[in-house]
RNA sequence: GCGAGAGUAGUACAAUGGCAGUACAUUAGCUUCCCAAGCUAGAAACGCGGGUUCGAUUCCCGUCUCUCGCUCCA
C-alpha cells in the first residue's frame, strides 16, 4: 500500500465514523477542541464491547486478578510520590531558527542549536498534567491533578485491596478508566487524545519471578488482539532499549500495530534524552498500540508498601508487571483492521453500477449491533412480524430494526457498521414461520424457523 | 507555544463582489421485493467579529478552531 492510499483510508474511516455515529469531534458546534473526541451511538457500543472483552478475559476468567474503579482526582501527594509532578513537566528550549526543540537540562544557557547553530529561546515549561482545584478557592494548597494514568490509583490501594480480597502474590489489580494528558501534539484521529481511557493491569510478583511473568503478560496481551480478529501481520512486538525505557521500567515491550500513518517524525536520537523519536527505529506505520512494562518495585517503594509471605516468612517489595492499553487506540486499530473496501461490490444478482462497497469486518464480540431485523417489504403484516422478532431478541443483544429502503441498500448499511447478522422477514415467513439469516462476511443465507431463531443467534454469537 | 496550511449541507467537493451548486448520504411517497435499481417531492451549509463597499460567503484585518510538522505516549 502506498502512502497516498494509506492516508485515504484514514480519511475515509474518519468520515465513516462521523457519518455513521461512531466518533466525532468533541463540542463540534463550537469548532471542536484538539485532542478531544466524542463517541456516538455506535462508538460507545464498540468501546463498551472492547472493555467488556478485556475485563472478561483478564478479570472474570482469572482467579488471580481483581478489579478496581478509583477516582480521577486524588490527593496530589500521589503524584509527588510517584514522580509525576517532576516527570510530567519538562523544561524545553526551542531553536529560534529551525524550531527544533531540546530538553533544557542538556544545555547551558549560551548553547547553540546543534542542528543549525541558531539561537535558543528561553526555557519553557511543558507540563502534561492537567491541573484543577478542589473546592471553590483557587490557590496552591487546593491544587489537584487529573490523573495521567490509572496505575497510581492501583498502587496506592495495594494494601487495602490485598487485605479485603485476601490475595496472595502473584496477583493482579485491573482498572479501566479515564486518564488525562495535556499532550503537546495530539493527533491522528483518536490515536493520541488528551482525554482517553486506559485499561491497565498491575500484576504483583515476587522479584525472583519477574521475567517469567513479564513474558506471560506479553503473550497474553498479544493473544487478546489476535483473538479479537486483528491480522497477525499487522501486529509485532518491539522491545524498548536503553534510553527509550521509562525511568521506572526495567523492561518494556510494545505491541505495535501497523497504522496507516507514521506516528513519529524524525528527531535527533542522540541529542534527545528519553524516548525514541520514531516508532521502532523509523519504520513507517508501526506504532505503539499497547505497552507491557516491568515497573520493578519502583511504585510500591515510592508509596511505602512492602509484602510478607505468611508461609515462607519472606518479606519483599513486589515487582509490578504492567500491561497497559488505551481503549480508543485499540478501537482505532480494530476499526482500521476491520475496514474493507470491495471494488465493484459483491453483488452478483443485480447489475447495479457501484464503484466500491464498504464492509466493516469487526469481530462479532466488538460489533456495535449484533443483529438487524429487516422486513422485506413495508407492508403491514411483514413489519408486524418483524417487530415481534425484534422484541424477542432485544433483551439479549443490541438489535436494530430497519424497514426503510430496498433490502439491498439495508444490507449495505449494516455491512458498513459491521453488523454480523441480518434477519430478513419475507412473505414466506407468514406461511412457514421462518426467516433468513444473512452473514455479513459471506453474504450466505440460512433459513431458520422463528421458534429456533433466538437459540440460533445466541449460538452464532457465542461461537 | 513556534512554523505551514485550511474553515461552504451529515460526508466529499464546486462556484461566486449581487437567487450558493453537484455527488453520496438522508426524509416522505410511488414502484420493486433478497443484496446500494428507478421516478417524484423535500429538508439541509458559507466558523465568529470588525473593516472596505450600494451590496461581502468571496477582498482586507482580527479572532477562534481544525489539520500537518516539532516534543509526548496508551
Amino acid at each position: 500500500m502506498n502512502k497516498k492510499t494509506e492516508q485515504d483510508i484514514m480519511e475515509k474511516l474518519v468520515s465513516l465514523c462521523k457519518q455513521r455515529g461512531f466518533i466525532f469531534p468533541s463540542s463540534e458546534i463550537y469548532g471542536g477542541l484538539q485532542g478531544f473526541w466524542d463517541f456516538g451511538p455506535l462508538g460507545v457500543e464498540l468501546k463498551n464491547n472492547i472493555k467488556k472483552s478485556w475485563w472478561k478475559r483478564f478479570v472474570q476468567m482469572r482467579s488471580d486478578v481483581v478489579g478496581l474503579d478509583s477516582t480521577i482526582i486524588t490527593n496530589p501527594t500521589v503524584w509527588e510520590k510517584s514522580g509525576h509532578i517532576g516527570g510530567f513537566s519538562d523544561k524545553l528550549v526551542e531553536c529560534k531558527k529551525c524550531h527544533h526543540r531540546f530538553k533544557a537540562d542538556d544545555f547551558t544557557s549560551n548553547a547553540k542549536c546543534p542542528d543549525c547553530k541558531g539561537e535558543f529561546t528561553g526555557e519553557r515549561n511543558f507540563n502534561t498534567m492537567f491541573k484543577t482545584f478542589v473546592g471553590p478557592v483557587e490557590n496552591s494548597s487546593t491544587t489537584a491533578y487529573l490523573r495521567p494514568e490509572t496505575a497510581q490509583n492501583i498502587f496506592v490501594n495495594f494494601d487495602t485491596v490485598r487485605a479485603a480480597m485476601r490475595t496472595k502474590i502473584p496477583f493482579g489489580i485491573a482498572q479501566i478508566g479515564k486518564s488525562f494528558r495535556n499532550e503537546i501534539t495530539p493527533g491522528n484521529f483518536i490515536f493520541r487524545s488528551r482525554e482517553f481511557e486506559q485499561m491497565e493491569l498491575e500484576y504483583f510478583v515476587n522479584p525472583k519471578e519477574d521475567k517469567k511473568w513479564f513474558e506471560e503478560w506479553v503473550n497474553q496481551s498479544m493473544q487478546w488482539f489476535i483473538d479479537l480478529g486483528i491480522d497477525k501481520n499487522n501486529l509485532r512486538k518491539y522491545e524498548q532499549k536503553g534510553k527509550e525505557l521509562a525511568h521506572y521500567a526495567k523492561e518494556t515491550i510494545d505491541i505495535e500495530y501497523n497504522f496507516p500513518f507514521s506516528s513519529h517524525g524524525a528527531c535527533p536520537p542522540v541529542l534527545w534524552h528519553g524516548r525514541r523519536g520514531s516508532a521502532s527505529g523509523g519504520d513507517k506505520g508501526f506504532a505503539e498500540l499497547m505497552g507491557i512494562s516491568n515497573r520493578t518495585d519502583h511504585d510500591l517503594k515510592a508509596h511505602g508498601f512492602t509484602y510478607k509471605d505468611e508461609v515462607t516468612k519472606e518479606e519483599f517489595i513486589p515487582y509490578v508487571i504492567e500491561p497497559s492499553v488505551g481503549v480508543e487506540r485499540a478501537a482505532l486499530a480494530f476499526l482500521l483492521d476491520a475496514y474493507t473496501e470491495i471494488e465493484g461490490g459483491r453483488t452478483t444478482t443485480t447489475d447495479s453500477n457501484k464503484e466500491k462497497e464498504v464492509v466493516l469486518k469487526l469481530h462479532k464480540d466488538l460489533a456495535p449491533y449484533k443483529v438487524a431485523i429487516l422486513p422485506l417489504s413495508k407492508k403491514e403484516n411483514l413489519t408486524e412480524l418483524a417487530l415481534e422478532i425484534y422484541d424477542s431478541l432485544k433483551s439479549k443483544h443490541m438489535v436494530m430494526y430497519d424497514q426503510v429502503a430496498s433490502i439491498g441498500r439495508r444490507y449495505r448499511r449494516q455491512d458498513e457498521i459491521g453488523t454480523p447478522y441480518c434477519v430478513t422477514v419475507d412473505f414466506d415467513s407468514l406461511e412457514d414461520k421462518a426467516v433468513t439469516v444473512r452473514d455479513r462476511d459471506t453474504m450466505e443465507q440460512e433459513r431458520i424457523s422463528i421458534a429456533e431463531l433466538a437459540k440460533y443467534i445466541n449460538k452464532k454469537l457465542e461461537s
